[in-house]
DNA sequence: TAGATTGTTAATCGATTAACAATC
DNA sequence: TAGATTGTTAATCGATTAACAATC
């Protein structure tokens, strides 16, 4: 039987369940070179839940194994790009030329293998701008609106210092970014409308801490 | 009346409530300089998350809070330090010299300012061995047990390619680490007993394509 | 066929919220 | 005192797990 996906009610699906998708797909990717079908269970075990919650999971959005057999890997990549967007291009922007924006850019090649494509970046020290970012050269950060609007840019990540992450986050909401992947340590104020992810690494040290 | 610490069982107490602890303690650092008291329902608009569910999340560490008044800032910045153990400083090594790890360094201050220290970076790569990174000197792989050892070391962040990642983990779990910070794209198997956070911009950015 | 594993249901488990007495 | 806000309880809500019929 072939994978039969269903139509499903985006809003409908936890929060929760989406941010375990992203995870499935790593891990299936990890393995796609070696493996033809995987079943729930060893899916399960390397990414880290149960093989029932798997299954639910993929439920939700449709029927993509076999009785008996497990899961075509690369059919289920492909299903899993299609339901996280992914069978797409995305560009970004980068706001923030520092070391970590540096390496960020640097990424590139992993990024561009995941669809999303870092086609801008600015700084606000004018002794930045002009300079080589990889691929990129440094914008001012008055050629941010123009650009994301021309370009029809759904999607930044902020690599600045923490106190001027919300002014710039509000002007990228403005002229139409929709995801923001935050990388300073503050919590952003957006409209509903609006994702945020954190990446935060003393937050996640502090969430150890606790454990020792 | 003073805060009220209660004894706690540290393993009652759910993890996703200890995840929620650090944002807790990161938002009131941002606004300790301007406000002296915060009631739950301004900290927890600032987290992102209810007033009851902060007040609630709270009641399992202490009573912190006045009625009628709110939460003494610096008072539940110190109750949440000791909570996480982050009220004394956690030697951490790296490993991975890379641009990703140069930027980690480099936000050094940072980590310091909140208890964390990098101790020593590692790379097997002998060209990138002796290389300055940040304060440190890269050291070669092979010192890393007897570094981990000698320094009572239990922290370790992971700044290598995913190939890499999972035999490194090992080593440092076999001599003592037992919390693993993981910037590459897999997924560790490790003892129960070690916790492993993980850092992943591309699962961060797909589990927003999702929503767009 | 026999063995294996899915998709799904129902039961369990756990987390969040609403409400309010206590009290600053 | 009057107003405000905590800490906590009980109710609600949601997520996970166990189990199994379906079926490859």
């Amino acid at each position: 039987m072939m994978s039969n996906s269903r139509v499903f009610d985006r809003d409908a699906v936890p929060d929760v369940v989406v941010q375990r998708l992203p995870i499935y797909l790593r891990t299936l990717a990890f393995i796609a070179d070696e493996r033809d079908v995987i079943s729930s269970r060893e899916l399960g075990a390397l990414a880290g839940v149960s093989a029932a919650q798997l299954r639910k999971d993929l439920s939700l959005f449709g029927e993509f194994g076999r009785q008996g057999l497990g899961y075509q890997v690369k059919d289920l990549i492909a299903e899993l790009e299609r339901i996280l967007q992914v069978d797409r291009v995305w560009p970004v922007i980068l706001v923030g030329a520092g070391p970590l924006g540096r390496a960020i850019v640097n990424y590139r090649n992993s990024f561009e293998t995941w669809q999303f494509e870092i086609v801008a970046a600015f700084d606000n020290d004018l002794a930045k701008v002009g300079q080589t970012l990889g691929h990129l050269s440094v914008q001012p950060m008055e050629d941010l609106v123009s650009i994301v609007q021309d370009g029809g840019i759904e999607m930044g990540i902020l690599a600045i210092p923490p106190g001027a992450a919300q002014p710039v986050a509000d002007t990228m909401v403005d002229c139409g970014v929709r995801a923001i992947l935050n990388y300073a340590s503050t919590r952003l104020v957006v409209p509903e409308s609006v994702r945020v992810a954190y990446i935060d690494p003393i937050v996640s040290l502090n969430g150890m801490t606790y454990y020792l």
